[in-house]
Parts: structure tokens; C-alpha cells; sequence
DNA sequence: AAGTAAAATTAGGCTAATCTAATTTAATTT
DNA sequence: AAATTAAATTAGATTAGCCTAATTTTACTT
């Protein structure tokens, strides 16, 4: 079907699309994928002529409809993978990414279809990520960032905006799962820290960085 | 680490080195690797470089120790994907090969033996096939051919020769499965046909040709 | 509007894995 | 042992995906 090359640039250009607005760059595209400008023009001539995007000279790109298509595809995979990973064989949230990016290109319909019933068709992955259904819709979320929250505030922790296993890792450390109800108890005016209620738990202190990469639903 | 490529090569090399011998022709890899004889010798020497291989040129080849363990690996991944398959995700025997074919390049010491501890450390795979443990240690089969029984001689049903999913499907409808026991009756003089007694079922009249390609345990 | 800086594309090359056609080496037959 | 046939290798191309260096196009300043 697709090279695993062309289902990372989909990917990628999905993403961008998500965060970046409708049109890409292909200087953009280049940073993300780790290779060269000349490289990402050369793909996205051959990915045109497949009709997996669309493109104008100088002018950036965008995904088609079969290329929305696939990106989707391979993101369900991905995601559901990460909670087989986590769920099923034991691994930490911060360790499943790389695993999923190998596994996320296994081209079975079949496959993924018995693993989402395997895992009970599960709404997130592990890192609060939705997981589109089988027909490709994906729901959309209503969280917003932590650092938006002001003093009084309350939320529930639904997903991470980094995905690192460093930042991952520290809030494994700082006692942060996913789920936890917050209460914002303070914002320190100087350098914004908040101070945080976890229910049922003692306060923690997180800098505005940590803020920055925590979503929470009203 | 090693291309995908390169891990179906060593796999087939060492499944010819298994059946025909410690070493393998040009002709023979190129026949089952489906590819003409030159991209079997380009390969080879790429191979031979990266010492997976020794090679002598126009004599035949055969695996280095280095090779052997990339393959086994393979094959570990390979069957152990193939329980999870079925045991896990209520796919029939004969619909999993092609689906491992994918899933044993997946390159994760951790995850290969997390899966084989969610599975139970399995001893064979859906198919009877033996499966190399951690260390790369695959238990010698004491199973024989049960066209070379005759009548009076019984036996436990260990695995098939033939991996096919015509096969497979013709065993599941003759009633045959895994671990049945076994007796003969009786062999047709004439064309060698085998009448089988199940185990607590009925009588079972089976062709040579699939007498053949099944392995029974005296 | 002209000049400069940034972004994108073209031109030309490389590697892995394949192919066909031609040639060489090995194995069999007479 | 010579002739024939079969197997293997070499020679020369192709495609996907990448690269660097050079050029062109677009965007931003003055
Ligand atoms: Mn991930
Ligand atoms: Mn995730
Ligand atoms: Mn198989
Ligand atoms: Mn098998």
C-alpha cells in the first residue's frame, strides 16, 4: 500500500495541519521530519502525484481527503497500540512512544479492528490522546491548558501536550497521573509557579513550564 | 539496526540451511525469496560485508554465527506474534502468517519478551512450530512425518508441515486439530490413504498428501 | 520601488534493492 | 576430454528517498 516513509510525512503533515492551520510549509514539514527542504519538495511531488496531497509550487501544501484518510489511519494504530503496550504488557507511559512508531505501520484493517475490541475500544491512549474510531472520527477535545487556569480553578487531568519521556518522567515523579482531579490553589505573580491541589493528596508546586504542557477539562 | 530486507533473507537463508543443508545456492534463495538470481548475489555481498553471511564466490553461502542469531530472533518474534494472534485476538490459525510476516520486524528486545510473559512463555505457535526462547535456544522436534507410521501406530498431532491457509482449512474441516490423538487404522495399499481414529471422535480418511504434511509425537 | 533576507525549488549525485541481458564458471553428458 | 547445459556473476539501468550547492521565488525592509 503506502511506504512507512509516506505515512510519517502524512502523519506529520497532519499534525502541522492540526496545530499550524490548513497550509503547510516546506520548511516547516523538513524540521519535523528530521531531513533537508530538497528532500520534503522531492516527496511531496511524488505524494501529489498519488493524490495524497495537494500542492502548488512555492505556494505549500495540504493533505487531500485520501491523504486525511490515511493519516487518521495510522494515528488510530499508533494510539491503540500505546495502550495494548501500557495495558496489556506492562509498559510506562513514558517508554511506549518509539514502539508505537514501528507498530503504528503494520497494514492490517483486520488487525487493528480485533485489538481495539481486545483492548474494550478504549476513547484515549496514555497519554490522554483520543483515538479516532474505525471509521476515522475523531472526537474532539474540550481541555485546555493548565497555564490558562487562574487561582480557584478546578479541572481534571486529561492529557499532556509534550510527549517526552523527560517531562513524562517528571510527572511520575511529581506524583501527576492522568485523571487526577486539580484545584489551582495559587499563581505566584513573578514567574507564574503554580500551586496545585491533587484531591485526596498533598499540594505540589509546578513551574510554569510544567503548566504549559497540561491539559485539564473544566 | 539490520533493514527489513535483510532480516526476510537470513530468515529464508536459515529455513534452507534447516531442510537442504548446510549450504545454500544462489538459485534456491532467489526461488523462495521470489527475486531473480543477480539481486540474490548484489545481496549476498552487502551481506557478506556486514559478516551475516560467508560467502565464496560461485560456491554457496551460509549463515555466520552473527547471522544466526539475527534469524532466530526473527523467528522468535515471528511465532510469538502468531500466539498473540490467535490466543489473544480470536484470529484462526490460518490467517495469521501474513500478518507476523509484518509483525516479527518490529525491532524491541523488551517488547518481544514482554509479549512472550503475557503469553505465558509459550513452547510452539499456532502451528506447532517451536518457539526459540530469550536466549535463542529452539527445542530439537522429536515429531515425525505421519506418512511414515503405519497401521496400529498412534500418536499426538504436533504440528504441520504445510503452512498454507488451503491446508489449514482443509485440516479444520476434516475435524483435525492440535494436539489430537491420533491412531492409524489402516493405509490404502493402492494410494496410501490413511484412516485415522480421533480420539473420542469419529473415524477421520485422510490423503497422502496431507498425511505428508503432518507431524505426529509416537 | 528597490534591495535584502528567507524560503523554496532545481540540478546533479548517492545508496539499497531490484531488474534484464550478456558473460563466465561449474556440472553433466556424450 | 570435449561439448553441452545449468548456475552464477558482471554490466548497466531503474526507483525511492535522501543529500549539497546553486538558483529562483516570495516576503520583508528601507
Ligand atoms: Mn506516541
Ligand atoms: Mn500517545
Ligand atoms: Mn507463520
Ligand atoms: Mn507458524
Amino acid at each position: 500500500m503506502h511506504s512507512f516513509t509516506e505515512e510519517n510525512y502524512l502523519k506529520a503533515i497532519y499534525k502541522l495541519q492540526e496545530t499550524n492551520g490548513e497550509v503547510v510549509a516546506t520548511s516547516a514539514l523538513a524540521q519535523v521530519m528530521g531531513v533537508h527542504a530538497p528532500s520534503v519538495t522531492d516527496m511531496l511531488k511524488r505524494m501529489a502525484g498519488k493524490k495524497l496531497v495537494t500542492y502548488q509550487k512555492s505556494k505549500g501544501f495540504k493533505l487531500s481527503e485520501k491523504g486525511k484518510k490515511v493519516a487518521v489511519g495510522i494515528i488510530r494504530n499508533h494510539r491503540l497500540w500505546e495502550v495494548f503496550l501500557v495495558d496489556k504488557l506492562g509498559f510506562r507511559w513514558d517508554e511506549v512512544h518509539d514502539i508505537a512508531e514501528q507498530l503504528e505501520h503494520i497494514h492490517s484493517e483486520d488487525l487493528v479492528n480485533k485489538l481495539d475490541a481486545f483492548l474494550g475500544y478504549p476513547k484515549a491512549d496514555p497519554h490522554g490522546d483520543p483515538i479516532p474510531d474505525a471509521n476515522g472520527v475523531l472526537p474532539k477535545s474540550k481541555s485546555v491548558l493548565l497555564s490558562t487556569l487562574k487561582a480557584g480553578d478546578e479541572g481534571t487531568f486529561t492529557g499532556v501536550t509534550d510527549h517526552s519521556p523527560a517531562f513524562l518522567n517528571h510527572l511520575d515523579k511529581s506524583g501527576i497521573s492522568l485523571g487526577n482531579s486539580i484545584k489551582v490553589k495559587g499563581v505566584e505573580e513573578y514567574d507564574q509557579t503554580y500551586t496545585l491541589q491533587l484531591k485526596g493528596k498533598k499540594e505540589v508546586v509546578v513551574s510554569f513550564k510544567v503548566a504549559n504542557s497540561l491539559l485539564v477539562r473544566g
